[in-house]
DNA sequence: CGACAATGTCGAT
DNA sequence: TCGACCTTGTCGC
């Protein structure tokens, strides 16, 4: 369950360990047979993201898109040199839950046998990615990967990973503020702005735990309408989704309040039940106020918010 | 061990 | 607005 920052050091990761590399593509479970037979054997040119959409460039102009929906995850593994290469710690698991690396690098450049349902699997001389759960795995050229990012509204992240997006690919990010961009989408419309973060056409890569954290941050009523934003609050949403997520990327974690509130100190990060202000608290006291943190069920998923805090 | 929810999105109604 | 998708951790019996 994945937002734009997993994602974003998804990218990062594969960047890391397979640029450059020539893989074995498979699929034991078979249902990405064709695809992985398309690509078997070709070079990995780059690796980028826009909002919850990966992109894998291969040679030959051919792009493995993948979406990981509601609980896809990717697995990692590999030898002293794939460990070595990757920035983010070799993960062994990226994408489904927010839980800190467990440092458990499997030092074998050999996969292990498929548990449960790979639908891809990448192999190098030094490691490999076992993708399991995606909504969408699928192979598309480089001008169907860039329609598809172009449907995309503006990427907070985009241009603020490092080492990501190596190379020319579709999701090749542009460095550069959108925030204006992402102001004239946001405010033309009058939906309630809890719901407009979700819309991935008006902002990529916020979900469900970053729209409330965000507005929570803003004090912003997730009532509000759009056209009621301004382009002040707009513009300080936006700065906001920026460095909060960004944070995200590096720690590998939603964690979005401030550090004086962590019982540990402000030096390592928070247990997870301090990571929030809002969401997931229903009923609990808003770590401001004290006022008890609502819940509303809106377009299938849960809004928390602090009635008093955000009115 | 079964039920259920979960950081998502699409398509049918 | 609702179920499907199809994985996994958590909780209750």
């Amino acid at each position: 369950m994945p937002e734009g920052h997993s994602i974003h050091r998804l990218a990062r990761q594969f960047s890391d360990v397979f640029l450059g590399q020539r893989l074995a593509v498979s699929s034991p479970q078979g249902r990405f047979g064709d695809g992985a037979a398309l690509l078997d054997g070709r070079v990995v040119e780059s690796a980028s993201a826009h909002g919850k959409q990966l992109f894998l460039d291969f040679e030959g102009g051919l792009v493995l898109r993948v979406h990981l929906g509601l609980y896809g995850a990717w697995d990692f593994g590999g030898d002293e040199t794939f460990a070595g290469a990757s920035s983010i710690g070799a993960p062994r698991r990226v994408g489904e839950r927010e839980i800190a690396d467990d440092g458990g690098t499997r030092l074998s450049a050999a996969p292990p046998p498929p548990r449960g349902a790979v639908r891809a699997r990448l192999v190098s001389d030094h490691g490999w990615a076992d993708l399991r759960g995606a909504s969408t795995c699928t192979v598309e050229t480089v001008a169907e990967a860039l329609a598809v990012r172009d449907r995309l509204g503006p990427d907070p992240l985009a241009g603020r990973v490092p080492g990501q997006g190596r190379g020319r690919g579709p999701g090749e990010e542009k460095p550069g503020d959108d925030g204006e961009e992402f102001a004239r989408r946001i405010t033309r419309r009058r939906t309630p702005v809890a719901r407009l973060l979700m819309e991935q056409d008006i902002v990529a890569g916020i979900g469900n735990v970053y729209r409330a954290e965000l507005l929570y941050r803003a004090r912003i009523d997730p009532a509000t309408p759009g056209t009621d934003l301004g382009a002040d609050r707009a513009a300080a949403l936006w700065r906001d989704a920026a460095a909060t997520m960004s944070q995200g990327v590096r720690d590998g974690r939603i964690v979005t309040t401030d550090p004086a509130l962590w019982t540990d100190g402000p030096d390592t990060l928070p247990a997870p039940v301090e990571a929030h202000y809002v969401y997931r608290r229903h009923g609990l006291a808003c770590r401001t106020c004290g006022t008890a943190v609502m819940l509303a069920e809106e377009a299938g998923r849960k809004l928390y918010w602090c009635p008093r805090c955000q009115s």
